[in-house]
DNA sequence: CCTGCAATAAACACCC
DNA sequence: CGGGTGTTTATTGCAG
């Protein structure tokens, strides 16, 4: 009964909702985020169609009642079909309600809702039946048997249509496999004494359905295509009496004596005595009572696009020779060998093609190759949830996470959200953190609460979440709490990832740029060329009269463009005469970087400064050096890029050609000396400036060539980063706003200041300003200090490197190796000291 | 074909 | 001992 811990702290919504796992444990870390918080609204009552009504209606009962959904499912198909669900009128005529174990109460309402009408068509069905029986004399069964039982159920299995399916198996050669499944010996020989005529003989094979057509086909697809094949005309009696080519079906499974094909995504394994009409069974294992009235159900899981068994029945089963015991869901692989009861079988898939995989496993159980699915679904973004379900085992250990049937969980939170894990964190620590952070099992809680999807569906997104605190830079452990961590947004490191971002699309659209006066200038000379042959032959003829006006016009305007590019590729040769090894294809590489480096930043200093026109062309012609300084940051810049930093001086600072400038001043620039963010403050005082006349101020050497550093460099980021305070807690309940404007240089605004942070040791001079927070200094920072005492912090310093590494990807290598292992070991070592001190 | 990235799964180490 | 947490790694599939 205890709820999930997670919830408790969160949502209020949980309540109203099924119920998700059931976790327990209310530690006292449980009370964080006020409950107002979260609010859900997942809650769908806005399902106006008939269908989702149902289905609605399906969610309110339990599970017991949720077995039985299958039918409802099967009925709605039909019903667009129009067809008929009569056969289970006949077949179960009425059912007394009543014993079933658990409570089946209910399954009255559920009645009603599949078989509501008229029986009009039934007629028609029967027939079907017996031809079902006459097209399959192969069987014989006795009454009673087991096997009769089932054939009566496929015979009605044959008029419903099997909508969502998975790929199916025209079984033309079932029989040929069949022989096969003697091999299985399970442990239950005795036992089939004991349940006598419980499986008798029988081959049944269930007609399929008809038309599955298209209407189902949406939702996979895929799993028709065997479907169609063979479908065709098949549904109800594969009049065929020769041939049961005609039949398809999902899965087979193979009793020792008889053959059930599963042609329905969902199948119920179980007990039913003759007169038993209470509930519905698709495979009747017979009368023993070691095996319950509802033991066991196969279906089909869309979001593992696979067939599951849950075991539902009070003495489990065994599958694949292992106990599974009641309340649990396996998948099933093809060949799986299951045993329920006395009585083994095996569950069969149909091959790629769509026949019958029919080497089996017969000696050992070896791998079976094939995964279990059978029915891939294609498109991956439509995926679905799924999910089972399952009741807790009372004395069996563990009650099990409770496993979601597809008509359990609303249709629109059926599929997975497209977004991914760091932006569903970040949303949810925007949303519901507090400065002091959120705990896992609340960001758990959160982000069901903000994708109810995550509710229904297994649990592996946890484990992806966990990756993504630790991995991500952007997540933080803020402060310690019991257990484990209260996790935050490292809004320093957003935004400076952001703005990594943004720099980089500039850079990308200013090679595009490039890309295009490129080409304009090939053209160009194209034209030109032509021009003068033309004009050497003779006269130009219309054609070329007219390209050629039109080539000088577009000349013209572009002319400055094109003189400019002219002006800077030369000095790039220029600058770069000494490749120092580099192959072509990488200076060509290093050579539109640079240029696209040189003619973004260029650009942008020029529009901050308000400047218009072409500053490049400004820049040439009054101060080429300048330009020649930009431009040499920029070829090793781009150089240090390409080649992973290898080489980090192509060029030499002090360019060689135009050089006479102040090395000095520049020099320190490219190295990645981080630490100081020092704004480009320095006297500067150059030559050039002097030289250049007062409208260059605009362009500063020294702050341009910055914008050529590696990566890390810039601003806050590595200062923080090295500094290692961890990342000031920052806290994520502010954030809002976010980013920070400014670039370059000082770090000093933090994003938010607000909370927190307090940089702590880190004897760094720099690190900016210390925020001051009143409100929460206090906690802040002692959290802080923790943190950074604690081995975290020296973990992150130590790895000043890798800071640097994610950004630049230069670094990758070193950080990579050496890195990692002093770090780690750090990190997660001294954890320890710090923690209780809370 | 290679690289980078996000999603997944899991193995492990720790802590309660 | 067992579950919740954090870290890491390996794998996979997609995208550029
Ligand atoms: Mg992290």
């Amino acid at each position: 009964m205890d709820t999930d811990r997670s919830s408790v702290g969160i949502s209020p919504a949980e309540h109203s909702v099924p119920l998700e796992a059931s976790k327990r444990d209310a530690d006292a870390t449980g009370t964080i985020v006020p409950e107002e918080d979260l609010k859900l609204e997942h809650i769908p009552d806005n399902l106006e169609h008939a269908d989702f009504s149902k289905l609605l209606e399906l969610d309110e009962k339990n599970d017991d009642d949720l077995f039985h959904g299958i039918d409802i499912l099967d009925q709605q198909m039909k019903s667009d079909q129009g067809k008929e669900d009569i056969e289970l009128r006949v077949e179960e005529p009425k059912r007394e309600m009543k014993e079933d174990e658990s409570s089946n109460v209910r399954n009255e309402d559920k009645q009603k809702l599949e078989a509501p009408e008229s029986p009009k068509s039934m007629p028609a069905i029967h027939n079907d039946e017996k031809s079902v029986k006459q097209v399959y004399p192969l069987v014989k069964h006795e009454e009673n048997t087991p096997a009769a039982i089932i054939q009566e159920r496929l015979a009605h299995n044959l008029q419903r249509h099997n909508s969502l399916t998975p790929m199916m198996f025209p079984l033309k050669q079932l029989n040929e496999l069949k022989s096969d499944m003697q091999n299985l010996k399970l442990k239950t020989e005795d036992g089939a004494k004991n349940s006598p005529q419980s499986d008798q003989n029988t081959s049944q094979k269930n007609a399929e359905s008809p038309e599955n057509g298209q209407q189902v086909t949406q939702l996979h697809p895929q799993l028709l295509q065997a479907a169609d094949v063979n479908t065709p005309t098949s549904n109800t009696v594969p009049g065929a009496s020769d041939e049961q080519s005609k039949i398809s079906a999902y899965a087979r499974l193979d009793f020792q004596d008889f053959t059930f094909y599963v042609q329905t995504l969902q199948v119920i394994i179980g007990r039913r005595s003759e007169n038993d009409y209470s509930h519905k069974v698709d495979v009747n294992l017979g009368p023993s009572k070691s095996i319950s009235r509802r033991h066991a159900q196969i279906f089909y899981n869309f979001g593992t696009g696979r067939f599951e068994l849950s075991i539902m029945g009070k003495n489990g089963a065994f599958v694949d020779d292992n106990f599974v015991e009641r309340g649990s869901t396996v998948p099933l692989k093809n060949k799986t060998k299951i045993q329920i009861g006395q009585i083994p079988f095996q569950f069969v898939l149909p091959d790629h093609e769509g026949n019958i995989s029919k080497e089996l496993a017969s000696k050992s159980k070896n791998s079976t190759a094939n995964a279990s699915q059978p029915p891939k679904k294609k498109n991956k973004k439509e995926k679905e949830v799924k999910e089972v379900k399952e009741k807790k085992a009372p004395k069996p250990p563990k009650p099990p996470k409770k496993v979601y049937t597809l008509q359990e969980i609303p249709p629109e939170y059926r599929t997975k959200p497209t977004c991914s894990y760091s932006n569903l964190i970040t949303s949810c620590l925007r949303k519901f953190s507090t400065e002091k952070g959120m705990s896992l099992s609340e960001i758990y809680s959160g982000i069901r609460e903000l994708f109810p999807y995550y509710k229904y569906c297994p649990d592996g997104w946890q484990s992806s979440v966990r990756h993504n605190l630790s991995l991500n830079k952007s997540f933080c452990k803020v402060s310690k709490e019991g257990k484990g961590w209260l996790w935050g947004l490292d809004e320093e490191y957003i935004a400076e990832r952001e703005r990594q971002k943004k720099k980089q699309a500039e850079a990308q659209a200013a090679k595009a740029k490039v890309a295009e006066l490129k080409q304009q200038q090939q053209q160009e000379q194209r034209l030109k060329k032509q021009q003068q042959q033309s004009s050497n032959s003779k006269q130009p003829n219309m054609a070329q009269t007219l390209a050629a006006n039109r080539s000088d016009k577009k000349t013209t305007s572009m002319d400055d463009n094109q003189r400019t590019m002219k002006y800077l590729q030369e000095q790039l040769m220029i600058l770069t005469k000494d490749r120092k090894g580099l192959d072509k294809s990488l200076m060509a590489q290093i050579l539109t970087q640079a240029l696209a480096m040189t003619i973004n930043q260029v650009t942008q200093a020029a529009k901050q400064k308000g400047i218009s026109g072409n500053p490049l062309t400004a820049l040439i012609d009054k101060n080429p050096q300048h330009l020649n300084l930009i431009l040499a940051a920029a070829v090793n810049a781009a150089t240090a890029k390409v080649t992973k930093g290898k080489v980090n001086q192509l060029v030499n600072m002090p360019p060689p050609t135009v050089k006479d400038q102040q090395p000095s001043a520049k020099k320190e620039i490219p190295i990645k000396r981080a630490v100081t963010p020092k704004p480009p403050t320095p006297s500067v005082v150059n030559p050039v400036h002097a030289n250049s006349s007062n409208k260059d101020q605009s362009f500063d050497p020294t702050s341009l060539s910055k914008f050529f550093q590696p990566k890390q460099q810039q601003g806050s980021r590595p200062s923080s980063g090295m500094a290692k305070t961890p990342t000031p807690p920052v806290t994520v309940g502010t954030p809002k706003s976010g980013v920070v404007s400014n670039g370059s240089s000082v770090p000093a605004t933090s994003p938010q200041a607000t909370s927190t942070v307090v940089p702590k040791k880190r004897p760094a001079s720099d690190t900016e300003s210390s925020d001051s927070d009143d409100s929460n200094s206090s906690d802040s920072d002692e959290q802080n200090k923790n943190g950074d005492s604690s081995g975290e912090s020296s973990g992150d310093s130590s790895s000043s490197s890798d800071s640097d590494g994610d950004s630049g990807s230069e670094s990758e290598t070193d950080g990579s190796d050496s890195d990692s292992n002093s770090d780690d070991s750090d990190n997660n070592g001294h954890d320890n000291d710090d923690g209780q001190s809370d």
